[in-house]
DNA sequence: TCTAGTTGTCTAGATCAATAGACAAATTGA
DNA sequence: TCAATTTGTCTATTGATCTAGACAACTAGA
């Protein structure tokens, strides 16, 4: 049993100490088979707080997107499972979530024109300091931020990635559009850390919580490198599967 | 470089992010060779915050045990390194910290009367329920709180055992006068885990914290089980090494 | 349709957290 | 002794957090 009083006067806020607290009891018998929560006010007695402290409480985690409340009926869980990320060489950006989600969406949250860092470069194959385009873009299922991602192109090859993209949403739409008749994944790194403040601010998370980092170069049909990418999940909603293919 | 800008509106306050920020600075080049740390304008600075901000952080961590801030000169780490208990088979509770620290102490916190557990009674080779001596204790080290332990006595072979501690401060004078010429650490077991209410209190520790635990049983001349205890030691501030002995 | 159960919203007050500024008190080195 | 540096204390203000109570809005089942 773990003994998981709250604390009071030790500079975090109970409502975050209860909210960490329903995430951990989610999966552990919190909710039930319907991923129904206690109603709020059986929360507030169990927690000994006012009803308002545990609204504060799930309201942080609905805009995480771990909950999801219905006036009159209840507060659910929104997802009892993690959305599995498949890996592989014909890894398409927004594919691979078919089934698991309703909808799913990429939005283009920034884009520019600038000179390629050394690691860029490297990814490329490029001069240093050629200029790339960058594209920033996040990823939605279910209106719930699960990705955020930042590509890179040669800019003197794909001039109007950032257009295309904007226009279609889809990267590999995107390439089409620029030439790209197929691409495959040449190769893919995963790390996982601490989320840092763009993650936390993009993806809705909590400070602490943990990102997936999963770095990719994509190859045109002759093996030479288009896109150099940098996808960064958050490990509480997304599990990744590395598959031969 | 760890990314660890402060977090506004998480639910976490400020004077504890930093508070933390500080803890994990110490030892990783935040306090200098003196183990002075910066003025509390520059940590203000440092940080973008408020001096009093700081001041709370460090209040806290005063508290705590872990600084100590003199009018006029600085603020200042208490103790760089971790004590080390020595544990084997003349472990002595109070003793083993000669030389690692000016004064230690070890409080009478509270003692009982009472039948055994089931835990207790196996440790101590009792029948079940029998009548045992609980002593509660709390080691402090330079005034700081470094150990809190409970000991368990068969009551039948050491009915004044509370009384000689609170007249001694010292188990092993307190079994002498209860005619124990000798006796010698048996078992020890080492168990981690965060600690609990209790610990947070008696330790002084912040929540989230983690207590070393160790249990061990020590016999008379003749191999007779006459103590189990169980000592919980903050781990910031204490490590623990087993010699042969 | 009615009722019980549940989430949503509003008001109000108490306490905590953070900022701002000023000055006192102690220490150190010139 | 004097000036600079640093921690300690005080007042005041603003916003976040927590409590309390009341009632509206919605859902589901009798």
């Amino acid at each position: 049993m773990s003994k998981s009083a709250l604390h009071r006067g030790v500079g975090v806020a109970l409502w975050r100490q209860i909210g960490d607290e329903i995430r951990r009891g989610i999966g552990n018998g919190l909710a039930d088979e319907s991923g129904r929560l206690p109603p709020e006010a059986e929360l507030a007695a169990r927690f000994g707080v006012n009803r308002h402290t545990v609204r504060a409480a799930i309201a942080a985690l609905v805009h995480e997107g771990v909950l999801r409340s219905e006036q009159g009926r209840g507060t659910y869980v929104r997802r009892q499972k993690r959305l599995t990320y498949p890996i592989g060489a014909r890894t398409r950006f927004s594919a691979g979530l078919e089934g698991q989600v309703r909808d799913r969406q990429i939005e283009l949250l920034d884009h520019a024109r600038e000179p390629a860092n050394a690691t860029v470069a490297a990814a490329l194959g490029l001069e240093p300091a050629e200029e790339v385009i960058r594209l920033e873009m996040r990823g939605l299922a279910d209106g719930v931020p699960v990705s955020r991602s930042t590509a890179w192109f040669r800019a003197a090859h794909f001039p109007d990635i950032a257009d295309y993209f904007a226009r279609t949403h889809s990267i590999t739409r995107a390439l089409a559009l620029s030439g790209i008749r197929d691409y495959r994944r040449a190769s893919t790194t995963i790390e996982a850390r601490h989320a840092d403040d763009t993650d936390t601010r993009d993806l809705r998370l909590s400070p602490g919580a943990i990102v997936l980092v999963a770095r990719g170069i994509n190859v045109d049909g002759s093996d030479k490198p288009i896109q150099y990418s940098q996808t960064r999940f958050s490990a509480d909603r997304v599990e990744l599967t590395v598959s031969a293919d």
